[in-house]
DNA sequence: TGACATGTTGTACAAATGTACGAAAAATAT
DNA sequence: ATATTTTTCGTACATTTGTACAACATGTCA
């Protein structure tokens, strides 16, 4: 798979450990427990999988580790923006050979979307287009 | 990672079948020398993998073969729009815990769209408005 | 200062993934 | 027919991934 990417890219995520930093992401920091909690009803998975999944995590780079009292607080080292970026593209070269339009289209033509979540894109789109 | 979808839902696709998939999609159908041929030149394997890859998505139910000649000829087994609607489903829910805005945005956001396809995209939305 | 609760680490392990070589089979050219 | 070229098939194999138990460490409360 080995996307090209620059070099100084960090090892791939794997889907668990995506979900993982997602929930770190959107809590700034925490413990297992924490993170644990977050997850949703529909994901099963025992509290020493997260352990693990925040472990390889870290090996892997993209979350450090401080000490308060028994427990490790877990943060992200790296910036989400960044890592969307890549996950992002490397998902549209694997599903649509590259062009972004086609996963735009699904996303706006798939109820995916509801009406507010339309007029929120929409404005953005005015936006952009007008500063381009 | 066992998404739980319904469950009339075919085992998931790795990256690298996916890829295939989608190459097959775009050729409509095409030998394993045809696939090979339109693999991005980034991308360095060699075409008995994508004889693996192929074999193993026929045993996952996402391609069939027919024979011509010595040469088999494989063909998408699966609908493309419901295994799209799957797979991205799943990565938002991976990497923005299931709310597909911030994908929507990040994608209009950054450069990966040109003026060309916003107005494209614009002009969905106008339509997908108006009938809702 | 123990007993208890809570966390962390080591370790495990089956399944999935990415990758591909060499042998066998089939079509083709001579 | 036979040598040559293609192509598939069987098989392999190191990693990565998903998942988690059991043992060990460390705070905490009575």
């Amino acid at each position: 798979m080995a996307r090209k990417t620059a070099s100084k890219a960090p090892p791939a995520l794997s889907a668990a450990e995506t979900q993982i930093l997602y929930l770190l992401w959107t809590l700034g920091r925490g413990t297992v427990q924490d993170i644990y909690q977050k997850l949703p009803s529909d994901r099963q998975i025992a509290s020493a999988t997260v352990q693990t999944l925040l472990r390889r995590l870290e090996a892997k780079g993209y979350v450090t580790h401080s000490t308060r009292g028994k427990a490790h607080v877990f943060r992200p080292a790296v910036r989400r923006e960044e890592v969307i970026r890549r996950t992002v593209r490397d998902f549209i070269d694997r599903l649509f050979g590259g062009d972004p339009v086609p996963l735009m289209l699904h996303l706006a033509d798939r109820t995916e979307l509801n009406p507010k979540d339309l007029q929120r894109l929409k404005k953005m789109l005015e936006a952009d287009h007008s500063n381009k």
